[in-house]
DNA sequence: TCCGTTACGTA
DNA sequence: CGTACGTAACGGAC
């Protein structure tokens, strides 16, 4: 056994590394002793966990508790990863930062299935966020493991732990992103690092747990989110089918339209086209005259606004260029390097992210920023073989909930008799309905006016983002507040509330952190963490009734499901009764729509019928 | 190699 | 006093 002391605080601790098969005795009687709550980790090759067929391994695996931790090189022989199996058999709870990860990793090298780990597992990330859900950037604790040690624990170690694995990486010549497979397991300060993490996620929990407040704790959000966590972790190793000769057709038309428009700017002096200072170089050559700057370096502003506005063969290759380029990238070629060996691709589903509590989704397929009105990328995306490609999104879900929560009269009027909301804000600012039925004229300024109020904004977010005239958006903000006095009220409640506490909590009981300085946000934060909340229930009460195998992808208001074609129409049925949910008498209704294969289809569907 | 900035996509 | 994200490219800092 090699052992390695380190101290966090001045305290010591101790890391066992397990170098023979004689060192295992010792490592289980450490797992028998402390089998009620242990902490863990894995080290990998990567984090293609779906590649454990192909060239991702485990390297090592870690437990611990706040003060001692043992090391298996799993990477050396079935015998240490046995020993490591049967830990996490053996133990009772165990605790990991961002464990799903572990899990994945866990399942596929080690045989311990994720139903087998997950009831009994606690992530400190979640219990994190649960505390503080705020970035670093953002005044808070932030959410990967450095941040949280950093915060919470000793900002020297976490500096010194963070900084162990670049120094290795420059020490190999590598990035630090290609450290990982071929670090020697024997490095002195990897083993630093791989040990210490264990006790990190050991300590967090205890700290966290300490600090969740009662309301959010009592509200039992602790064991919900590590539910959805599982749920979600599940849909990730299911994966999505991907259309390979779709997307490989679209990488070359792609290619060839960013060729085109590339070979259109470098004629005209622009050697990099995602490069606006040399783009703007050669407009201000050509006498166009340039009048909008970049916020912070003070730059010419150059985005598509900017652009299409001008005469100038320059700017059509600029947009088209650029949009070809980073539309193959983001999605195709990202989906085709990081498919699995069946074709699937398996993106990561953060359950907790925002500082709000939404869910992000991010890796080979960040989802939630697919492109809208058109089936291009979609199309590339499949429900399995005989299936259908399925969405349900609830409808108009936060302006519902802000009806709802606030109690307002005249909002909840609207929803339960199936009015037009925008219709009637802009009825309150500029007349009434036109005689003979149809819209309101000022619809569009309505509208503006209800989702700007909803998340915070005010006239001079109406007018600059819906073009709306200045005095319209005056008139239209201020005939919102008075058409619906609740909605003003839970905000003045709200306000009142993060100016007093620094904070609001949601209608699950949720902690949401405020800034002073912008009170205003109080009611958005409000109206989508509890909508947040709104789709995990959704997530978890399909995932009860048995039908969560269907599921693939959670998109904020809207769920994505395979579902086998002979009962497609009786699954979207029943789903959708499973999502839908009532606040204080409102429903928040969910409309499945089901397609062909593809996700695309489901898009195409929707177009053809307006 | 790392990181801040800009830009653009979504709910 | 509009909110919340992720990704790509660029270009200066190290």
């Amino acid at each position: 056994m090699r052992l390695i002391d380190y101290k966090i605080k001045g305290e010591p601790i101790r890391i066992n590394v397990v170098e023979t098969e004689d060192d295992l005795p010792a490592f289980q009687t450490f797992i028998e002793r402390n089998r009620r709550l242990l902490g863990w980790d894995t080290e990998t090759t990567g984090l293609d966990w779906w590649n454990h067929d192909r060239d991702f391994r485990i390297r090592l695996a870690q437990f611990g508790n706040a003060r001692e931790s043992f090391v298996l090189p799993a990477e050396r022989g079935q015998v240490y990863r046995n020993a490591a199996r049967w830990a996490l058999w053996a133990a009772e709870r165990l605790v990991a930062h961002n464990g799903t990860f572990d899990q994945h990793v866990a399942e596929h090298t080690l045989g311990v299935p994720l139903e087998k780990l997950a009831p009994k597992s606690l992530d400190s990330k979640i219990t994190g966020h649960l505390v503080d859900g705020r970035k670093v950037k953002e005044g808070g604790p932030g959410l990967a493991l450095e941040d949280q040690v950093a915060f919470y624990i000793d900002r020297e170690a976490a500096k010194e732990i963070k900084g162990s694995m670049t120094a290795i990486a420059k020490e190999l010549k590598v990035k630090k992103e290609d450290v990982w497979p071929i670090v020697p397991l024997d490095h002195p300060d990897y083993l630093l690092y791989a040990g210490a993490d264990p006790m990190w996620a050991y300590r967090l929990l205890h700290i966290h747990l300490n600090r969740i407040k009662a309301k959010t704790k009592a509200s039992g959000l602790l064991s919900w989110e590590h539910r959805l966590s599982h749920s979600t972790a599940r849909m990730e190793r299911r994966g999505v089918l991907l259309d390979v000769p779709y997307a490989e057709a679209r990488v070359a038309e792609l290619k060839e339209e960013e060729d085109k428009w590339v070979k259109v700017a470098n004629g005209l002096g622009v050697e990099k086209i995602g490069s606006g200072r040399q783009i703007a170089a050669v407009l201000l050559a050509d006498g166009i005259k340039l009048t909008k700057k970049t916020l912070k370096s003070g730059e010419w502003s150059m985005t598509d606004d900017v652009l299409s506005a001008i005469e100038h063969p320059l700017c059509e290759a600029i947009i088209k260029g650029k949009k070809a380029s980073k539309q193959k990238g983001t999605w195709f070629e990202n989906a085709l390097k990081n498919r699995d060996s069946q074709g699937r691709i398996h993106p990561s589903i953060n359950s907790l992210q925002c500082r709000t509590s939404r869910m992000t989704i991010t890796g080979a397929f960040p989802a939630q920023t697919v492109p809208k009105g058109t089936s291009y990328v979609r199309h590339m995306l499949l429900a399995d073989e005989g299936h259908n490609w399925c969405c349900t999104d609830y409808g108009n879900m936060e302006l519902r909930g802000l009806a709802a929560w606030s109690g307002d009269p005249t909002m909840l009027k609207a929803f339960h008799e199936n009015l037009d909301l925008h219709d009637m804000t802009a009825t309150t600012a500029f007349g009434p309905m036109p005689e003979g039925g149809g819209h309101h004229p000022m619809r569009q300024y309505g509208k503006g006016a209800n989702y700007t109020a909803c998340f915070g904004g005010g006239w001079n977010a109406v007018h600059q983002q819906y073009g709306v005239p200045e005095k319209e958006a005056r008139k239209v903000v201020s005939a919102f507040w008075e058409t619906y006095p609740r909605a003003k009220a839970l905000s003045k409640r709200l306000m009142d509330q993060a100016r007093r506490q620094g904070g609001i909590y949601t209608a699950t009981g949720r902690w949401i952190p405020v800034d002073v300085e912008r009170p205003y946000a109080a009611l958005n934060y409000f109206v989508q963490g509890s909508c947040r909340d709104i789709t995990a229930q959704g997530i978890l009460r399909i995932e009860k009734a048995g039908y969560g195998d269907f599921m693939r992808l959670p998109v904020h208001d809207e769920i994505c499901f395979s579902f086998p074609k002979e009962h497609a129409l009786e699954l979207a049925r029943e789903t959708k009764l499973l999502m839908e949910y009532t606040v204080n008498g409102l429903l928040i209704p969910a409309d499945p729509e089901i397609g062909e294969r593809s996700w695309g289809d489901v898009i195409d569907l929707e177009n053809s019928k307006h």
